[in-house]
RNA sequence: CGGGGUGUGGCGCAGUUGGUAGCGCGCUGCGUUUGGGACGCAGAGGUCCGGGGUUCGAGUCCCCGCACCCCGACCA
């Protein structure tokens, strides 16, 4: 491609509302353009970096037996409808009405396309097992698209689907899948690693994220270093330390004045924060049947915890949750600051109380809790003689230096993005939708499900992420949109001759199958050069009078300072010496990687 | 959805007490230059986010919207 034919430009300074390296770099470098908030065009140079993405997402899919279809962008509600999907997904699901008024769904994900096309075609376990996948637009409207091609609305995604007659065959499935995304993440050249993660909307048994790991991530993982423990936040779960045990003593109510927080009322009392009991507050919709009904929630942790609104929202089965605002704390008879689910009123006019605790608060005695009076709390409340929760249940989230659930050592919290995720669905949609099949003993049964992603624009941007410096882009040789960037510089002398032997090489190497950026612009050598490090392709070939009257052609890597002269006629099998070296080196990354459960 | 910020030429920005818009980069033409974002000359390019209002007069002041960015909530 000759750079003065290139569809985008370079541009010497960053948007303004471009924050990660990354994003800067893949709009200065013109490999993507913002339409509006989380849309993006890809441009030639991006769209062919994602084109080597995404082939390299199908070589690991189809040596796993995988089948490339695509589906449809546009579904009828009907669909999700029938797996209650419509009802939950709150305002990400895109949704429109076609002429005849008909509703419709903006894909965001396909079980309920992959679960109707399996109840059409499955009718037999001699059928299965059976794995699909495409590469596909969806569609998700997040309230906060940002950084970024990291998180964005409209995006691409390699989404596969296995369909199995028994959960043996899920879990070679997902088993085969844990690993080839360890091979696709290995082959782009980014380290990531494998944490065990909250199942969200897609429902189901297991599940796992891959986490590139970068300060800008988004996404909280907790980390053990002396045994292979991982986790998001959303579910890691700590060893707690339990209170001693006590005698109950009698509940007393004591004067606390401008004690508001807990940290407030631990000092004003003299006490440990661990003594206390924390009360939170939130309003949850909650999905029955076709209808969702809202509750107000308190919540009770321990003083010193954090409450995990990810847990508490599993433990209610809510399809949402907010905290609650103060005219919503007062209208259900709490106080805020000084509320407690001791003496709560049985009965308000406004929404129905659910009261969830943490398993640690009936374990410790004695704690100090709201007196539901304002400048009041009482003493020595305990569980069970003082009140009773709807729910008991691991609701505390875990932090920097708890201790790890499976050996005690401290824990280690660090960012990262989620560029892959796996699922074992189970039946979920396959039940819903009635997609079953005959197994061998004659009985009908669902088909197993499992579903795995990731989004090609997010970890294209993570590549980018994890390889650039200041001046710009260093792309690994997998994924760079072309190999070779091939520079001619035309001074007045001699200026003819370079720019013919630049062409002829340009000819040449593209006849050797070598993918070649050709800067043919009249541009100054400084222009030139710092294009060529802006979009970091990994070997740069230069083309001058000087260099030729050296005997070649000046040879670069973009990851090395190193330059070297090469004979023009070696040109060709030395950039292809290095082109095999760089895909070597990467390859040699890509090893087995043990399954942790 | 809460909190904060920003909207002026393609990009980055300035614009004073309210007086009819400017700078750098980029772009066009001509000439000089050519190994790390060259220089000269001549140009083109602006509904100042939108709508109301105040005023003789609004980029500037006041309302109401919208868009984008950041933090949080949320999120496969």
């Amino acid at each position: 491609m000759r750079m003065s034919r290139l569809f985008s430009q370079t541009l010497r300074e960053a948007p303004a509302d471009a924050e990660m390296p990354s994003h800067k770099l893949l709009v200065r470098a013109g490999f993507i353009r913002q339409l509006a908030a989380g849309i993006y065009t890809a441009m030639p140079l991006g769209k062919r970096a994602l084109t080597k993405i995404e082939n390299i997402m199908r070589a690991e899919m189809n040596a796993i037996g995988g089948q490339e279809i695509t589906m449809p962008v546009v579904h009828p509600a009907e669909i999700w409808q029938e797996t209650g999907r419509w009802y939950q997904i709150g305002s990400e699901m895109g949704r429109f009405k076609d002429k005849n008024d008909r509703d419709m769904v903006l894909g965001m994900t396909h079980e309920e396309v992959v679960a109707d096309l399996t109840r059409k075609e499955i009718h037999s376990y001699r059928q299965l097992p059976v794995l699909i996948y495409q590469i596909q637009t969806k569609w998700r409207d997040d309230p906060r698209p940002r950084a970024g091609l990291i998180r964005v609305r409209e995006f691409t995604m390699k989404d596969s689907y296995s369909l199995d007659a028994d959960w043996k065959g899920l879990d070679k499935q997902y088993r085969a899948h844990y690993q080839a995304y360890f091979n696709i993440f290995h082959r782009c050249g980014i380290p990531v690693i494998a944490v065990k993660s909250d199942v969200g909307m897609m429902g189901g048994k297991m599940a796992h994220e891959y986490m590139y790991l970068t300060p800008y991530g988004e996404d909280t993982l907790l980390l053990c270093d002396a045994c292979d423990y991982s986790a998001n936040r959303q579910i890691a779960t700590f060893q707690k330390q339990a209170a001693p045990a006590e005698e109950p003593q009698l509940l007393e109510k004591v004067a606390t004045p401008e004690c508001k927080t807990i940290a407030e009322l631990a000092e004003f009392l003299g006490i440990p924060e661990s003594k206390t009991a924390k009360a939170v507050f939130l309003i949850a919709e909650i999905p029955e049947g076709e209808e969702s009904v809202q509750k107000f929630v308190f919540a009770v942790v321990r003083g010193d915890m954090e409450l995990n609104e990810t847990k508490l929202t599993n433990a209610l089965k809510a399809s949402e949750l907010r905290p609650a605002t103060e005219e919503e704390i007062i209208a259900v008879g709490a106080v805020p600051g000084y509320a407690s689910p001791v003496g709560l009123p049985e009965k308000n006019d406004y929404l129905p109380v659910v009261t969830v605790v943490d398993e640690l608060i009936p374990q410790s005695a004695n704690l100090v809790a709201g007196a539901n009076e304002a400048g009041y709390h009482l003493l020595n409340t305990n569980y069970g003689r003082d009140y009773k929760a709807d729910i008991v249940t691991e609701l505390t989230a875990a932090r920097q230096g708890d201790g790890c659930p499976r050996c005690g050592e401290p824990l280690r919290e660090v960012r990262g993005v989620e560029v892959g995720n796996i699922f074992k669905l189970g039946t979920r949609y396959s039940d819903a939708m009635g997609a079953t099949f005959q197994d061998k003993d004659g009985k009908e049964k669902p088909v197993i499900m499992g579903s795995y992603g990731i989004g090609s624009g997010r970890l294209l941007a993570s590549v980018a992420e994890e390889h650039h410096d200041e001046y710009g882009l260093i792309w690994p040789i997998t994924v760079a949109p072309y190999q070779v960037h091939l520079v001619v510089l035309t001074g007045k002398k001699g200026g003819e001759e370079t720019l013919q032997t630049a062409e002829q090489l340009y000819r040449d190497l593209r006849d050797a199958g070598v993918e070649v950026l050709y800067d043919d612009r009249v541009a100054s050598p400084g222009v030139k050069f710092n294009d060529a490090d802006l979009i970091g392709l990994p070997i740069r070939l230069t083309v001058s009078a000087r260099a030729l009257s050296q005997g070649g052609v000046e040879f670069k890597r973009r990851d090395q300072q190193e330059r070297r002269l090469i004979p023009l006629d070696e040109i060709i099998t030395a950039v292809k010496d290095e082109i095999a070296t760089l895909h070597a080196d990467i390859m040699a990354k890509v090893v087995e990687v043990p399954f942790v459960d």
